[in-house]
DNA sequence: CGTTGCTTTGACACCGATCAATCCTGGTGG
DNA sequence: CCACCAGGATTGATCGGTGTCAAAGCAACG
C-alpha cells in the first residue's frame, strides 16, 4: 500500500480540535458560508462538527448508510460512485476542497451513492439536523444553500448532456475543460493540473474504458493540445479543446441541427395558426 | 395543428379563480403538502399563485429566461430539455401530476432548460420568493422541500447511471418500468398506459435514434413482452422486463464485476496492511 | 531484480447510428 | 367517398466508433 501521511493513525475518523474556523478557511468563498456576514458565519462555525481525514481509497461513506451529516472537502479529493449489482460503476462526480458531499442523501435518509478519498483528505462534518436548526433563524444561509443543491442538479443535467450527446473526444475535452476551470477557481493554475484519479475513474465517470481514456490522451497529446506525464497535465492548446467541447466539426451533427431548425420553424407555424 | 381543449383561448396563461385548494387536489400525496396538516396546507395554498394552462407543445418557461416560480404539475405531461448549440436536445426528464419542475433555475436564477407540454396541461405556480417566506414559518415545509430537491438530485443520478452504463435494451427496460411504477403511485394501472412523447422523445431522453427505439418496442412486442398499438403500450411479462432492467444475462458484464470484485479484495487486504 | 498493478498500443468485433425505402395514420380537399 | 399529402413510425442494409481481448511497456515497491 502506498504510504499516506496518515501512516501512523491510519482509517478512522478522528476528532479535531475545537476550532474549525471557517472564518479563516481559505475555500469560504466556495462553500457553504458564501455571502454571510461574520456573525453568522461564527455561528455557522459553532454547529460544524469534527474534522474527519479520509485516507486515500477510504470511504466517507457508503450508498445505504444511514444519513446524519452533509461534508465540506477542507482539502483532498473525492469521487461518489453508485455501484450496481454487478460491480460496474458509474462515477457521478469528482469533488474537490470547497464542494458539499452529501445531498442526495438527504431525501431518503441513505446515502445515494459512496463517497470514496482520491486521495489523503480532510472534510468538515455538517450535522444535518444542526444545520436545519440554523436555517430557521439564518434565511441567507437557507438561500445559499439551496442555490447550493439547485447547482447540483444543473451540474448533473450537464453531466446527462455529456453522456448522452457527446462523443468521446468532446467528452474527455469538456472534462479536462472543467476541471481546469475549478483549479482556476480555487486560485490553482487552470492550465497546468494533477489528474487526482485513475484512468479507471476518469473512464467510469466520462462511461468510456481505460483503453479509450488512455487513447484520447495519447491522441490529444500527439495534436500538441496537452502534455501528459503520467498524472500531471498540462493544457497547450486551450482553444483547440473549446472547439471540441463545443462540438465543432461535426457536420453530422450540424444536419441534425437543420432538421431540429425546421422542426422548430414548423411549431413557429402552428402556434400562428392555433392563436 | 391538432386542435386543443384550449383551442379557443390558446397559448398564454390565465388567471385563475383564487381558489386552488391543494386541500383537494388528488395529487397533494405527491406533492409539495405531503405531511402538511390542514392548517398548513392552507397557508401554503394562499401562496399558490395562479394556475396556467399550457396548450401541447406551448413551453412552460424557457432555457435562460429568468426564474421566479416552481411549478406543480396538475394535469398533463410535460418533457424538459436542454438544448445544445448545434440543436440537439438531451431530454432531462417527464414530469407528470404531482412533479415539480424548476428547481434546476435556483441557483443561477435562470432556467437551466426549457420544459415544453406534450400534451394539454394545467400547473399551480409557485412563486418562490413567497415560498421562501414560509420556509421560516413552516419547517415541514422546508424539510420536504429539501427533501424533493434532494430526490431531484438522486433521480438525476439514476439517469447517469442508465446513461452511462446500460445498453439500449437495459434502457429501455428500466424507461417503462420506470413510467410504470409513477403510474401505479398516481392510481393508474402500472400494466396498461399510454406513451405521452415521441419515439423522438424517447430517444432523446434515453440517448437512442428513433429508429433504435422504434426497434426496441418492435422486438420487445415480438418477444412478447409488451403490446403496443401506436402510444398505448401494455406490459405483458413485466418479469421479463424486470430481469432485463437488473441488468440479467449480461456474461461480459459478469467477467468485469469478477474483475471489479478481485479489485475489491485488494483493497481489503490493503487496508489491512495500513492498519 | 522480480512482482504487481497501471497504462499504452494494436487487432478485431459488435452495438447502435446512419442512410434509405416503405408503411401507416390523420387531416385536407376535390 | 375517395385521393392525396405530410409527418411519424417501421424495417432493412450498411457503416463506424468504441468496447473487448490480448500483449507489451513502465513505474513503484519490497
Amino acid at each position: 500500500m502506498t504510504s499516506t501521511i496518515f501512516s501512523i493513525a491510519p482509517s478512522s475518523a478522528q476528532t479535531a480540535p475545537s476550532q474549525n474556523k471557517c472564518a479563516v478557511c481559505s475555500f469560504k468563498k466556495l462553500c457553504l458560508p458564501v455571502g454571510l456576514d461574520d456573525n453568522a458565519v461564527s455561528r455557522l462555525d459553532k454547529i460544524i462538527g469534527r474534522r474527519r481525514r479520509i485516507a486515500r481509497d477510504e470511504h466517507l461513506y457508503r450508498m445505504d448508510q444511514p444519513f446524519n451529516s452533509l461534508y465540506a472537502v477542507r482539502f483532498g479529493h473525492f469521487k461518489t460512485a453508485q455501484v450496481n449489482l454487478r460491480g460496474e460503476q458509474q462515477i457521478t462526480g469528482f469533488q474537490m476542497a470547497g464542494d458539499l458531499l452529501g445531498m442526495d442523501a438527504i431525501g431518503a435518509g441513505r446515502h445515494a451513492c459512496s463517497a470514496v478519498a482520491l486521495e489523503d483528505a480532510e472534510v468538515c462534518e455538517i450535522p444535518f439536523a444542526r444545520l436545519q436548526e440554523l436555517f430557521g433563524e439564518m434565511p441567507q444561509l437557507l438561500q445559499h444553500f439551496h442555490r447550493i443543491m439547485s447547482q447540483e442538479i444543473t451540474r448533473e443535467q450537464n453531466v446527462m448532456l455529456l453522456l448522452g450527446n457527446m462523443r468521446a473526444e468532446q467528452r474527455f475535452a469538456v472534462f479536462l475543460l472543467n476541471l481546469s476551470a475549478r483549479y482556476q477557481a480555487r486560485g490553482y493554475s487552470p492550465s497546468s493540473f494533477q489528474l487526482r484519479m485513475s484512468r479507471e475513474d476518469m473512464g467510469d465517470y466520462l462511461s468510456l474504458t481505460i483503453e479509450s481514456v488512455s487513447r484520447l490522451l495519447s491522441r490529444f497529446r500527439k495534436q500538441g493540445w496537452i502534455s501528459i506525464d503520467n498524472r500531471d497535465l498540462t493544457i497547450l492548446d486551450r482553444a483547440a479543446l473549446e472547439a471540441l467541447s463545443t462540438g465543432a466539426a461535426l457536420e453530422v451533427a450540424e444536419q441534425k441541427a437543420a432538421r431540429a431548425e425546421e422542426a422548430m420553424r414548423g411549431k413557429s407555424r402552428m402556434t400562428l395558426c392555433a392563436a
